[in-house]
DNA sequence: TCTGGGGTCCTACCACTT
DNA sequence: TCTGAAGTGGTAGGACCC
């Protein structure tokens, strides 16, 4: 056990929709919701405000619009969140060269690392700096838990939400765990969570009491054991700063279920160019393909097939997930198809003759080829639907920018008018587009709505948050009621 | 009106090799 | 030569996390 909390936990509150009222100075205050819009589409942050009416994260957008329809409903913004976030991780590695990103809105720090930390008092200042410097920064609110472990430290600073620091002294854990509820720990998700409350555990102190040895029989041996220790406050991974990734995969749900064949094989071509262009980018070949279908009722299969060696090329990535559609049975409709790549291997030069060799076909199994290896399979190389598609667009939408269709305006993306400045789309539809023309710092701002495609209107690149030295965007904590 | 996207890790099972 | 055990690699699915 050790005698200073040597860990920091970090977690942004409600990160998306912070950063969204904060660039938008007329949601502040009010209850945000981002995340996808479409039909199936489900919420990534709900502002604290959103929060009151029962919306929270993965619920699907269509309750959260029943529960809080007033509700501003947002797309989320990677490239804005990201910068922001990049912003935050500076700040953390000034306090120490060995930082944890878990997310954009998250990360762990090794304060001992650092030697930020000596005891508690210069752990909770060094904490306390932190949160600071985020606001004077950003402008936004983090909670920050500080402990002798990284289970402890992001226990401190879930408890310490919204907006608050919460230090652990070494020494209290198991007395300050035992109340709590068994899904505090990590790795108890909906359905351990459950079975352990089925066995009558519903604490952490009724597993330390459960003892070991029944929760191996529970849960089996690796889960047992770890999540006994767990419950016992012992936990010694390390902070590890550099994480080298495993597999690269995309995904596409789509707004209706795909019925045709022939759509369904396109659509997985696109994922595999998707996919391709992603390993590459990482600097990464693999060698194991994995096709993804989740059909109409839900149900989720995986079909998986392993080359000789690494590939980067997709018509080699294209063609085996070409053959493993052909084992799936998508008679009834698909809602979603995925591509991935794992067993990575670093770009190397024998990717190549690998490749060669190999000849694009699978490993000889030894055992029987996976899913009717049809007869030759007839390489039909599939054309990608439009060689240079622009990203996500899941299918069933109209892809903006073509030049037949009328330009499509997401809520809450950065726009710039020729007379009237910056602002963003507060809504679209029927041949009009809603622009709110206020930016990060200013009063809230103006309403005007234009015809779709005004020439005078064009989408624009988000402004940085703090710089025009605006008020701080949320007074996280306040019971603050304005709201129409 | 159900239920995203990008990951990691674990388990079970099968076939093959030693 | 046959057989069984143990180890290994591939495959599929489930749970979990943010």
């Amino acid at each position: 056990m050790r005698s200073a909390p040597t860990v920091l936990h970090l977690d942004m509150d409600a990160f998306f929709a912070a950063v969204e009222q904060a660039a938008k100075p007329s949601l502040r205050g009010k209850a945000v919701v981002v995340g996808g819009l479409g039909p199936r589409g489900v919420v990534a942050t709900a502002s604290y405000e959103a929060r009151r009416f029962g919306v929270h994260s993965a619920m699907p957008t269509a309750q959260a619009r029943r529960l809080a329809p007033n509700a501003a409903y947002l797309v989320p913004r990677f490239a804005l969140y990201r910068a922001v976030s990049d912003q935050v991780m500076a700040l953390l590695r000034e306090l120490s060269p060995l930082v944890e990103p878990l997310s954009l809105d998250e990360a762990f720090v090794d304060l001992e690392a650092g030697g930020a930390a000596e005891d508690s008092a210069s752990a909770r200042a060094a904490g306390l700096r932190l949160r600071a410097d985020i606001r004077a920064l950003t402008g936004l609110s983090g909670s920050v838990g500080l402990a002798g472990s990284k289970m402890l430290a992001k226990i401190g600073s879930e408890q310490a939400k919204p907006d608050g620091l919460l230090l652990i002294e070494p020494g209290t854990e198991r007395e300050l765990l035992a109340p709590m509820p068994v899904r505090i720990l990590p790795g108890v998700g909906p359905a351990t969570g459950e079975h352990l409350r089925r066995a009558g555990t519903a604490t952490v102190g009724d597993l330390v009491e459960a003892g070991e040895d029944e929760l191996v029989r529970l849960l089996g041996r690796t889960h047992g054991t770890a999540l006994f220790r767990m419950a016992l406050g012992r936990d010694d991974r390390p902070v590890v700063a550099e994480r080298d990734a495993k597999s690269v995969s995309v995904e596409d749900t789509f707004d209706t279920d795909l019925h045709d064949r022939l759509r369904v094989r396109t659509e997985v071509d696109r994922l595999a160019e998707r996919c391709v262009r992603r390993l590459r980018a990482g600097g990464h070949s693999g060698r194991t393909i994995v096709l993804k279908v989740r059909r109409y009722d839900f149900s989720t299969l995986t079909r998986s097939e392993t080359l000789r060696g690494p590939t980067d090329d997709p018509a080699v990535v294209r063609e085996a997930a070409g053959r493993l559609l052909e084992s799936v049975d998508t008679t009834g409709g698909v809602r979603l198809l995925g591509v991935g790549v794992t067993g990575l291997a670093d770009y190397t030069q024998e990717d190549l003759f690998a490749q060669a060799a190999a000849g694009a076909g699978p490993e000889p199994p030894g055992h029987a080829a996976p899913g009717g290896a049809a007869a030759g399979d007839g390489a039909a190389p599939g054309r990608p639907a439009g060689a240079g598609e622009q990203p996500p667009a899941p299918s069933a939408r109209a892809q903006p920018g073509s030049p037949a269709e009328p330009r499509h305006w997401a809520a809450g993306q950065d726009v710039r008018h020729a007379v009237h400045g910056p602002g963003w789309v507060q809504g679209s539809g029927v041949g009009r587009v809603t622009v709110r023309f206020e930016q990060p710092g200013s009063e809230p701002g103006r309403v005007r709505t234009f015809p779709v495609d005004d020439p005078e209107l064009e989408p624009s690149d988000p402004l940085p948050l703090v710089g025009g030295g605006g008020p701080p965007p949320s007074r996280a904590g306040g019971p603050e009621a304005a709201r129409g």
